[in-house]
DNA sequence: ATATCTAACGCAACCGGTTTAGTAAACCGG
DNA sequence: CCGGTTTACTAAACCGGTTGCGTTAGATAT
């Protein structure tokens, strides 16, 4: 063991001596419990502060079985098929709601598909209060592992039917079916959509929003689908170049599964010498940064991404004290810009 | 405290009592220490993997001071600055060398600037054995801050001096040298750089190492830097539209900071209509995915991301048994694609 | 056969908190 | 002034592992 007295952290006990009372007493000051005296709590609470004491948190967990740890698991081979800029902010946003909550968060990662045991061995062995599974996707191996863990799991992005687990999303189907809407209201009539990868949930429901108002439209449009495609604007370029010059006929509108996509196909008409919006609507999804820089601004829907890690805490947390939901769907944001802004109906339109 | 004995864990007394030892005997065979005989070792082994057991690292972190946890400050301002598709990567990479270390990963984030006492309290309230500050710049107040903290700490991408700090880096600049050069033995006579922004180390040495070619060429070459732009293709096109059309003079190369640049600048010379390579040579950093999409193929440099999480890990962890050096500085590897294949000596080339 | 050594284990203290049961003092109404 | 209640606090068990030391049995040396 070899410990120095010197360099060994504060304990609780030596708050304890310096204060003279028992350690009991000091835990209590530290948990804002009652049953302290005034003095005594603000003596305490003054050295605490003065020896910098923070209470060893593996400590806590044995004697209250609660480790103050929410696990992520961190898909690795996922995210090589989804390196997306969300995915970055989505984790601040779940580490901020965690820490809001007295909680930190530990990454799980697994090297590959045939490697989930190393995952699952970290959340194990930390003995997490919960568990997060950002960016799901259906045929993701790990939810059915998770299932089996009896710890509370959250996915984010995937609306999992598995009644041991609980999810949050955003509507994505909802909000491509009101953009989809909105082009066919403005008049186009041939709309396509390009949308990402049928292995993330979301792309898959942005791709059901879409369709859904086509249907409604009837015989009044023209439509066409290509799915699954990666999240990326060199694939997305290839694509557009081809589409927007085929001679059977290409679309005035192109509804995009990610606004990388998006700047993929604006680029395309730029090349062919497509107006956009006046021949060509453009959408996109996440509000990414490149949406403002595009030319023109790019039409998106941007995502809760705060709400989303707020609400996937909240459904670990919350369970014990009140009635918690199962999921949670939360309303994404419609930011109309230039690549949708249809340019006769604008000069038309009177100034208000 | 109200557990039920029933869904309490399986703990190593639970073990011990099944094979008839003591807890002690079984730590040491979990643990693989010696001092247990052969048969033991292989029947408490099989009552382990039966009851599907796994050490409390609470427990463990009590008693042996070593929490087996290393604290990952991802400072969220920071990301919003330079939302960069190799953070995820170079996340899993580190979780992945900690893991082979038998080490997890715990995110400390901060939602500010001025909350870093919040991702300091996660930190030294789990007791990390080592921080990792990845992608750090060199006006970070996280690293002042960390340097006081008495727990080692590694940066990655930023070579700080500070005495308690060590780092792991790329040759960013050595790298930026050798494509300068490259180009320059090309032929090419007036060089831009459109570089990424100043908050972040990697960007700033690239420069350099531009700027170390460019001087060895003396009067040979005409050149030309924009340093500190955002990490965003809509913004380097914005630029690359604005250089390309100078009537004062534009260039036959452009070095930039980030693959992500360097697509906005392919992207306004199709515009404009000047051929790549033949033109005009571009080259990026950080080898994306759209390096490989691009039309040409982007010459790019590709960030050795699993050593860098490799070396950091080690920074951390083998100090005790062995003498660690205070940095490591990993090669990158340059891939010479389209972009900067010139034409007229490719069709002089023979073929072997 | 006896003394000596060693490998294989048990015992129990310990890590740093939390929490329950218990105690002493203060307080309160009549 | 007394019995009863409340308040502030202590002592100690406990959480689940680790580890130094002591014990025992079997092997080896004499």
């Amino acid at each position: 063991m070899a410990k120095d007295a010197e360099d060994r952290r504060t304990t609780i006990h030596d708050i304890a001596r310096q204060a003279g009372v028992s350690a009991g007493t000091v835990s209590r000051v530290i948990n804002r419990q009652p049953g302290v005296g005034a003095a005594t709590r603000a003596r305490i609470e003054e050295l605490v502060s003065a020896a910098g004491f923070h209470a060893n948190v593996s400590a806590q967990q044995l004697s209250t079985g609660r480790s103050r740890l929410l696990g992520i698991v961190f898909p690795v081979e996922m995210s090589r098929i989804v390196i997306h800029p969300v995915y970055p902010q989505l984790l601040a946003a779940i580490g901020d709601a965690a820490a809001e909550r007295g909680h930190a968060v530990i990454l799980a990662t697994t090297p590959s598909h045939d490697r989930l045991d190393q995952a699952m061995d970290v959340l194990t062995r930390h003995r997490v209060d919960g568990i997060i599974l950002p960016a799901a996707g259906p045929d993701d191996p790990l939810i059915p592992a998770l299932a089996t863990l009896d710890t509370r799991t959250v996915l984010i992005g995937h609306r999992s039917d598995n009644p041991n687990l609980r999810w949050v999303d955003s509507d994505h189907d909802i909000a491509a079916y009101r953009l989809t809407r909105h082009l066919i209201e403005q008049g186009r009539k041939r709309l396509w959509h390009l949308g990402g990868p049928d292995e993330v949930s979301a792309a898959r429901l942005r791709a059901v929003g879409f369709q859904k108002a086509i249907n409604e439209a009837g015989d009044a449009v023209e439509w066409s689908a290509v799915e699954s495609i990666k999240f990326d604007t060199g694939i997305a370029l290839a694509h557009a170049r081809s589409f927007l010059t085929n001679p059977e006929g290409s679309p005035d509108a192109v509804i995009c599964g990610s606004d990388l996509i998006a700047a993929g196909v604006l680029t395309a008409a730029r090349e062919l010498g497509i107006t956009v919006p006046d021949s060509l609507a453009v959408t996109g999804f996440d509000d990414l940064d490149i949406a403002t820089h595009t030319l023109p601004a790019l039409t998106s829907v941007r995502m809760p991404l705060q709400a989303l890690g707020t609400a996937a805490v909240s459904l670990l947390l919350d369970y014990p004290t009140t009635v918690t939901p199962r999921s949670v769907l939360l309303e994404t944001e419609i930011l109309y810009r230039g690549s949708t802004e249809p340019f006769p109906l604008s000069a038309a339109r009177p100034r208000e």
